[in-house]
DNA sequence: CAGTGGTCTAGACCACTGA
DNA sequence: CAGTGGTCTAGACCACTGA
């Protein structure tokens, strides 16, 4: 025990450059049984104290490689109880989601945005019921559309929680977005989101320059702030000009 | 200092129920600056030793901070060199990949798949770099369609490296899935993809029960274990009976 | 060389669970 | 009550960076 307890230790046994750290061998050990079915779903796993006996390391190193896996979905904890094997399969992966504006000047290339409507409305129920306000409220609605190098590449059309950004009407939304502008008076996102495969409104075929035919990838996104809905919104891409990319690994 | 450490202190001060642990406080902390614009992208943050002066509580628990807002995409760090504001407002969601076959069991519905081709082919150039194999390689081919409550919910066309699964032309996908396939036999994924609205080719079209003028979501996804390519897929759904979920906190 | 982050240890207190 | 995970502390050794 305790080779980096140099104090108390006989041989000094300094950890190899390359080697990985005992909290990633403790890890990896564990992802390569569960992986090789020694776990099935839902199962006890080996407790704390055990993998500490086991592998004659600090609770501490055990613990982060445990919170290390369940953070990534291969196990689920309950105090008092146990760890268990994760149920299934389930692949978590990391889909980059960038201020549009961000992610076109990073290509190099230039970013306009045309704002076609910027106004307060009465929110009918469902939307009122998705921004946790009540039937007929006040909401801030904007329908912005973003160029890439003059080409059409996003229709943003969004309602705004007036409570989170009271002077959202006042934004001039053709410098900055409404993500980045949110983005400053809403810290703390919370967000669920949908990605489908559609075609446009008319409307939205007409500022994006398709035809209502046209496939498009459509992001519909809600969005709050410590519980508290800000915004809901809907981008519409043309097929073919824009992509989500992502990566995971496990 | 010390509020743990009963042993020393005087004031036990136990934390109360809800209160947020101290390496949350920390955190917590530490985004609010940062959404604030105290801390611009690429801008040196305090150290681990200022935070711990700061905050009154142990390394352990500054690091712990720091750590799962690296993780979380905020900061940067780099040894020997100190802490960063992260670049931009990049945010990465948490997008859920199962294995079809669970996620429409999962759903009470009844899922088969059918299989129109499993056989052995040689890979032409650009399928041979992206699997890491040389021009006219043996690679695997499959084309799968499964069915979602007897309706076409996905087109798998599919790629193998037969190093990762000698066996994969007699496995019975009628039976299981590729995806679960490749699972036992190559732990550890890593992958990359890509979404977009696309439209299906007239085979894919035909297979799937829809024209080749509806949009369909697609999903290219490659996928490497300890490095190696193990499988390239194109996944076709037609849209409107699919979609992506996802969720993000931030 | 001083400063920084990466990691570990040994021990501790706590909340929670289920017998 | 014993067992479990959640978390913290104080101190340590180390690799790495840049002056």
């Amino acid at each position: 025990m305790g080779k980096y307890h140099s104090r108390m230790s006989s041989l000094p046994s300094p950890r190899r450059k390359s080697a990985l750290a005992p909290f990633a061998l403790v890890k990896q050990h564990l992802m390569g049984e569960l992986s090789q079915g020694l776990w099935p779903p839902g199962t006890l796993m080996p407790s704390e104290a055990a993998l500490v006996a086991q592998f004659g390391v600090s609770r501490m190193t055990v613990n982060r490689a445990l919170r290390e896996l369940q953070t990534e979905g291969f196990i689920d904890r309950v105090q008092g109880v146990g760890t268990f094997a994760a149920q299934s399969h389930r692949m978590s992966s990391t889909l980059t989601v960038r201020d549009l504006h961000e992610e076109i000047e990073a290509r190099g290339h230039h970013h306009h945005a045309v704002v076609h409507l910027l106004r307060e409305e009465r929110a009918a129920l469902a939307l009122a019921q998705q921004l946790g306000l009540a039937e007929g409220a006040s909401v801030y609605h904007s329908l912005i559309v973003h160029h890439d190098n003059g080409q059409p590449l996003q229709c943003e059309d969004r309602y705004v929680n007036p409570a989170w950004s009271p002077g959202y009407l006042g934004v001039d939304f053709s410098q900055t977005t409404p993500t980045q502008h949110l983005l400053e008076v809403a810290p703390w996102w919370d967000a669920q989101f949908t990605i489908e495969a559609s075609t446009a409104t008319a409307q939205e075929a007409t500022l994006l320059g398709i035809t209502a035919a046209d496939p498009c990838l459509v992001l519909v996104r809600r969005t709050s702030s410590r519980g508290v809905p800000v915004t809901l919104a809907r981008l519409v891409h043309p097929g073919g000009r824009y992509q989500l990319e992502g990566a995971f690994s496990r």
